[in-house]
DNA sequence: GTCTATACTTCGATAGAC
DNA sequence: GTCTATCGAAGTATAGAC
């Protein structure tokens, strides 16, 4: 299994095109790496999770992190810019979950640890919803959501493949979809304070975890 | 397989506990039958779907529905009663479309394609956002979960018994939870434009489904 | 059943002082 | 980098006339 380490990772996914359309107001804007900015991120995200994304609001995230609401906008020029370092901060998150479970001995094991976490399937599904009705965001969900499925993709190809497992009738593709949607699903439901299925799902899902992963 | 007339499965399911604590205001309310509160439901449906729940707002659901605000406050006294009216319409709606799948002679595909509905999807995805902060949205969709949850363990059950499969191996509530939540997945991928895995997915359910209903 | 009028709150965003 | 001050828009909700 290939391995790479964190930072590694993160560096060569975030080579990325660049993004959208970018306002282009001529107003002054505070540095990426202010410790300040990443204070309202964290906030924000806080904010998101607990309250959803319709209470993420300059002055609701600004109180939270103890500042003004005008900060908000001195470092993200418009709120969709505000949700979209979010999403990267999510995505970066994304990441180093993945690598790790790269790295582990049963990476499929980590993929589905990584999509069961009530706290990430609350915040993705904000992001989804988000995703339907604000074009930024969603244009940004399709590129994320590429790079993440090619990669989990990968991921069940070399497993099925290094246990003798046939593609066709095994594909990974569809696998990594089910995989993280079965996840994401009882993450969901989770959160809700819905537990009712979750440990006839788990011992299926093991089932078939211990077939691919030995 | 049992067979409900769609009206009496409608009525028996709505034979409900009442729900959650009602405002106790004194102010005048319109009746629930009249048309115009039946405009501006559909109304706030459409807001919901295309603009997000967030979008939802007395003057927006109005302006649809080419009537006046105050219209909105006067069929529902808050705007949280307004989603609970949409969260039952939405029920009824599974209810119906489930009680054609039951009627067909290949419950699970009619239950795949329900799910598999990107409209329903996006508005559910909508509201399992909503649930997460509040709290009569939550509860309301914890019961509804649990009723339909059920329902579908049911038709898997009797599905699978009857095609002679072991139910051990081939657990009801699990395999349920994982056709909606899939179904659900590549519904929400659709609406986003993202086309890229559902071929190979519904080639990998097809298999399924034909062994379970051949 | 629908309207006008209105009270009050919160929002995004900007200009300009320090 | 952070603040005060401020605009205009949009939100929920209610009272009361017609």
């Amino acid at each position: 299994m290939v391995c790479y380490a964190d930072a590694q990772l993160i560096t060569w996914f975030n080579k990325r095109q660049p993004r959208g359309i970018q306002s282009v107001s001529e107003r002054r804007l505070g540095t990426e790496s202010s410790k300040t900015r990443q204070a309202l991120l964290e906030a924000a995200e806080q904010v998101m999770r607990e309250e959803g994304y319709a209470a993420v609001t300059s002055r609701r995230v600004a109180e939270r992190a103890g500042l003004k609401p005008q900060l908000v906008h001195y470092y993200f020029r418009t709120m969709d810019d505000l949700f979209l370092a979010l999403l990267q901060g999510l995505a970066d998150n994304y990441l180093i979950h993945f690598a790790r479970a790269l790295a582990s001995d049963k990476p499929l094991r980590g993929l589905w640890e990584i999509s069961s976490n009530p706290e990430a399937a609350a915040l993705t599904t904000e992001f989804l919803a988000l995703a339907n009705h604000r074009k930024n965001i969603g244009a940004e969900i399709i590129r994320l959501n590429r790079r993440m499925r090619s990669m989990q993709t990968e991921v069940f190809k070399q497993v099925l493949q290094s246990a003798g497992f046939d593609l066709d009738e095994y594909p990974p593709e569809p696998l990594a979809v089910a995989l993280e949607s079965i996840a994401r699903g009882m993450a969901l439901e989770k959160s809700l304070g819905i537990t009712r299925s979750y440990a006839s799902m788990r011992a299926l899902v093991e089932r078939y975890l211990t077939a691919f992963e030995p």
